[in-house]
DNA sequence: GCGTTCTCTCAGCGACCTCTTAGCTGACGA
DNA sequence: TCGTCAGCTAAGAGGTCGCTGAGAGAACGC
């Protein structure tokens, strides 16, 4: 069995860009095209197994290239991206045969966690339970225990703590986790960040036994597995 | 398969010239090119990996050559260099379609991590471990050993032994880990090498085992990886 | 509507890091 | 053996980075 193919159809190249690298970093075998004639031509002619299709686009408009798609591949997944968040444009896409759809910007997680959900097969379910560093989290019902103590977690600390639970042991630098968990695809003047550790380090944190979140000066956080 | 040929677009003779050397000093293959509408023709109509690009340039401004080379070349990694930091500068560059961005003065080893991160295929990929001289760097968790034993490491410190271990057994001259590790261009009035090397002597030397860098007196040092 | 919760900004402080200075040590050559 | 010079190191100034508390504004639930 091969990797799985994504084609993304966006011109943008920053946004093609890291979109991009996020899904290499997961293993999936990236293309990128960057017009709507060459991309629906790419995914109707080619064996791919999930698109990302931006909604404006030079050539061709994406609603109109999602039909092209749709008439040849109806099962394929293809998961919008736009930068309106009008209702309006949403039923559009997806009355045009859209499977998802994701409003720019967006968190780089939010697209991965659609992309998952899309993919799933009996061959890699997805895992519903994180467990590391004495931290334990269910992600259907949302729950988090540290070493057996329930936490109540605000839907931000949420998603913080799974993308370090998600990349134990690595690294991250604010930047990434702005692009991450926020969603920001450049780095502003802010310390979100740093409040938001500060948090779960406040939640998670037992006497004696400190939150597995460590700060790597001037590079960024890490999250001890152990 | 040939080497990876990589354009300099740059009018700076000391700059293209330094930046060149280090390049091909990493087994690329160098071309050089001192002004902007050479350039776009060069990146346009040779066979290029990858354009280092300055923004300010005689001829043609780099931001025009950038539109230009978009056009023709939409997934060409393009890096650009500028004197200027500001935002605006920055934004402006990756909206034309910039696939990174570096701000002069920049530490050469920077500029040859970030080649080597756009220049990155599935069958490639980055070595994430250095390991010799009885030191283990891991550069995703930034965890640093010596026999075994956690080391802790400043920012500085962590880029001057990995600039070491990337160049093992070489003598590196102030000047060239001036350049490669904090980014100045010509040689000034300071010893911060020799204070920095002392730091890792005592960071990372065990009783009757000293930490594997020499002294090649009015030479430089040399990693000795044994 | 009104109170509560959440998200994010801001400013101040403390800790750590970077780099300079100045004096010392040791190697090399005469 | 001594002088000179390259390199080493201790100490400290100044700057940067990250953490925290306070609070404004938005979102949400009742």
């Amino acid at each position: 069995m091969g990797a799985v193919r994504i084609l993304v159809v966006e011109d943008e190249a920053g946004i093609a860009d890291f979109v991009g690298k996020a899904l290499r970093a997961q293993g999936y075998q990236v293309d990128v095209c960057a017009d709507g004639i060459a991309g629906e031509h790419r995914a109707t002619g080619t064996d791919v197994d999930l698109v990302i299709l931006d909604r404006l686009l030079p050539g061709r408009d994406g609603v109109d290239v999602l039909r092209g798609i749709r008439a040849a591949k109806p099962a394929l997944p293809v998961i919008m991206l736009t930068a309106l968040g009008e209702v309006d444009d949403k039923v559009g896409a997806l009355d045009a045969g859209a499977t998802d759809y994701v409003t720019k910007p967006f968190a780089v997680d939010e697209l991965l966690a659609r992309v998952r959900a899309h993919l799933r097969s009996p061959a890699q379910p997805e895992a519903t339970r994180l467990s590391a560093g004495g931290i334990d989290v269910d992600l259907i019902s949302r729950d988090v225990q540290r070493d057996g103590r329930h936490v109540h977690l605000s839907a931000k600390e949420f998603e913080l703590l799974v993308h370090f639970m998600r990349h134990p042991n690595q690294v991250l630098s604010r930047a990434q986790l702005l692009n991450g968990v926020w969603g920001y695809d450049f780095e502003p003047q802010t310390n979100v960040v740093e409040v938001y550790v500060g948090y779960l380090r406040r939640k998670l944190g037992e006497p004696g036994r400190p939150a597995p979140i460590e700060t790597i000066r001037s590079a960024g956080y890490r999250f001890a597995a152990r």
